[in-house]
DNA sequence: GTCTATAGTTAGATAGAC
DNA sequence: GTCTATCTAACTATAGAC
């Protein structure tokens, strides 16, 4: 899959983000990282704010998408599906996160890709539908998966769907963030200590 | 306690943050907004980022500092407690939550208030230090109340103290964050629904 | 589709009077 | 301690050649 031109602005004003954030990053910045002119930026989006709406829609929305198919799809059990949402949310999938090479975490810099997002849904309230919708999808994803478990019996039958649904969504976001903030804490220990608790309530 | 004009000065900065982020508050905005000149402001601080440094120190860490200490010193138990962070999160106390005016939520509005740290924290990294620091905070009150709780024999006794301080910190991070994302859910429930698996979790 | 050159605006910060 | 006036730098966006 080669990249288009507008594919790589788009590419260097998110990486130039990541770093900055999206409002300290000005055109003069995306012209000397991708090599192309102002003119040039300014005929594949009409404004700055386009070039925003893009980077949304192909690292936050597409990523999500991408990744909650890839264990829809799978055959894993619940808890094993529970996991690789642990993983795949800072970032990882399993085996990644188990490598050697996996310290560098040169992927991506989840601490950094929150924190960008965090900052356009504050500084850009015209985008917060975006959000909206992107938390109704994961919720509904989480319920799936629920129900999911609750038909092929691997959690106890009489647990409420919906409270369940939320608890996980809640745990999901706080762990997020905890990685995010808090580096004195290792992500593996958030991790299995959340993982233990949602497997303490849900067995049979 | 009369205010200062420096903390005129903060406050007017901190309430247009709310509304735009600190770096789309303009010196020009501060000094209409206050009704103090340039030369005014910057008698006060030496640049910008000192408005930012004092802004954070009052709103977030003092802010924290008072809402657990007066915790702290209340001789409500555990689960009474419990409650009472999760109000105090949005800004609330129980009190005033339940009563008719609460849902114009003027007093704070949650919602930027997280938005704008966040945003902080992304696009000034020279001030993460402090950021992790109320974190480690944080974290330390939380186990001082399950210690506490462990030791009024409020809890199962065979509990792991690190584990359960781990498991509340997420979920407090999550519930905020929900709060903050998710309009659909309803803040009570969110609680709720997370109040309830702390209790099962801990109960003898 | 990309370039150069630049217009037009606004930002943070300072000097010096009172 | 507060004011007015102003400087310099940086920004977004556009016009017009190729």
């Amino acid at each position: 899959m080669k990249k288009n031109n507008k594919q790589i602005i788009t590419e260097v004003a998110f990486l130039l983000s990541l770093k900055n954030g999206f409002n300290n990053v000005s055109i003069k910045e995306i012209q000397k990282a991708s090599g192309f002119s102002a003119g040039s930026i300014y005929y594949h989006f009409k404004d700055k704010n386009e070039i925003l709406l893009h980077m949304i829609n192909v690292y936050l929305i597409e990523n999500f998408h991408e990744y909650r198919d890839a264990i829809k799809n799978s055959n894993d059990p619940f808890t094993k599906k529970m996991e690789s949402i642990f993983y795949h949310l800072i970032g990882f999938n399993k085996k990644e996160f188990n490598s050697s090479h996996s310290l560098t975490m040169n992927k991506f810099n989840y601490r950094e890709y929150y924190g960008l997002f965090s900052s356009i849904f504050h500084q850009h309230p015209e985008t917060r539908p975006l959000f909206y919708k992107l938390h109704v999808d994961s919720y509904n994803f989480y319920q799936e998966l629920v129900e999911e478990a609750l038909e092929n019996n691997e959690i106890k039958e009489n647990i409420d769907v919906r409270s369940l649904t939320i608890f996980i969504h809640t745990v999901l976001k706080g762990y997020v963030d905890l990685c995010v903030f808090n580096p004195d804490l290792s992500i593996k220990e958030i991790m299995e200590v959340n993982l233990k608790v949602i497997e303490e309530i849900t067995k049979k």
